[in-house]
This record gives structure tokens, sequence and C-alpha cells, in this order.
DNA sequence: CAGCGGATATTCT
DNA sequence: GAATATCCGCTGA
């Protein structure tokens, strides 16, 4: 018998913790994207943290720009880049509020809605490939630009709103480098993800665009 | 399956 | 000008 996932959500407090201890916990939780059509419940399987002041590899690093500034703002809330000319990705602040940690929504299962994920993400060849990719994940959710700043933690009416669901145990929790971070900030192994998933994206080395003639 | 070119915003040099 | 928290479609093994 496998006990119905915690419909209720996750309050401020959660991701009022330093992120290193908040991505990992994340894993096995439920993040619902309300559209006129109805939901779009995603589970959680592949998460990164980045840093705003140690670390190399985050938006933040090197201070408050117009495109990371909610990354300044309280935790809780949804910060949206687009990336490359062509796509979003999706993270969620982290705490203490000013510290610009968040983390990057990488992978995770369509468990409600995937009719409606599927209209959104016409080249995926089968339901696992619906969100297994940050930009991916975006996109089968509809988030866009629009979304930046949303409270995921809000008391009312909210386009996204995340959930207790059920956490994964850290016997199942797997560690290792971030996907296309180089530099000092590829030593970090702050990529998690859930042991044996489908939905989980390839790991690939940060490789460099070669130049355009 | 591996490799590569294209899309082209945002930030940094 | 060059790099980047990416994905897709094409090519050739």
């Amino acid at each position: 018998m496998i006990a119905s996932p915690d419909r209720t959500p996750l309050p401020r407090e959660f991701f009022d913790r330093p992120v290193l201890e908040v991505a990992p916990d994340l894993l096995g939780r439920l993040l619902v994207r309300a559209t006129p059509d109805g939901p779009i419940t995603l589970r959680l399987t592949e998460v990164e943290a980045y840093d705003g002041q140690n670390d190399p590899g985050s938006h933040a690093y090197r201070g408050r720009t117009a495109r990371n500034e909610v990354m300044f703002g309280a935790p809780g809330h949804v910060y949206v880049y687009f990336t490359y000319g062509m796509w979003f990705c999706m993270n969620l602040v982290c705490g203490p509020q000013g510290r610009a940690s968040a983390v990057l929504l990488r992978a995770g299962e369509i468990v409600e809605g995937a009719e409606l994920a599927r209209t959104r993400r016409l080249a995926a060849r089968n339901d696992k490939e619906l969100a297994k990719g940050p930009a991916r994940l975006a996109t089968a959710l509809d988030v866009d630009r629009s979304l930046n700043g949303t409270d995921a933690c809000a008391k009312g009416a909210t386009p996204l709103r995340i959930l207790h669901g059920a956490p994964v145990g850290s016997a199942h929790v797997r560690t290792g480098p971030r996907t296309g971070v180089s530099g000092e900030g590829a030593v970090h192994p702050w990529r998690y993800w859930v042991a044996d998933d489908p939905t989980v994206s390839p790991y690939r080395a940060h490789v460099p665009r070669r130049r355009r003639s």
C-alpha cells in the first residue's frame, strides 16, 4: 500500500533555509500549475542548487541585475530566466532573504494533466520526456517570463503552487556535479536527483559552443 | 548513438 | 565579441 501524496501547500518556512538543505528536500514534492484548461501537476525528480554568494555558477554571484532581482527577494518565489535565445528555466528562491540562493528545477514526472503538457511539448516522444530537462519542464508547465516573481507559497489563488507531496528519503537521493556549469562552479556536487527515476535528464558536462562563422 | 549547427537574450570582457 | 544553469533536427555511423 502506497500512501497518497500530501496535497497541502508547503509553508514559506520550508524555503527559508540554506539552499543545500532545501534542494534535496524538494525531490518528490508536487508543483501545481493552474491553467485555464485545468491543473498540470509535476513530481520533482531532479534539481540543482545555486548559492548567490559563494557560487560562480549562480546568476546572482556578481550582484543584482534586472534579470536576477527576484533571487534577492523573499524565499518561496519563482525566478524565471530566458536562456540561449529560446528557452525559459524556473527556480525557487531559498533563504535567508538577500542571499539570492535558488534551486533550479531540472526535471520531473507529470502526474496530472499530461494531455495538457503534451500540447506544449510536441517534440516529446513519450510522457517521460515531457519535463526531462529544465527548459522542457518550464515548457510543459507553460511557464514563461510572465510568471517571474510568482509566490509559490501564496495563501490565495496563484498560477503556481508547491505542495508537500511525498518527499524522497535520503536513501533514494543521488548527488553529482551540476549540468552545464563550467569553471570553479563545476566542482560542487549540487545536482540532486531521485535514484533510478526514468524522468531524470541525462548528465551532460559543460561544452563551450563553437564560435559562429 | 555521437556530433554539430541553429535559435539569439543577457551578461561580461 | 564571447560565453552561457538548452533543446531540436539533421547527419552519419
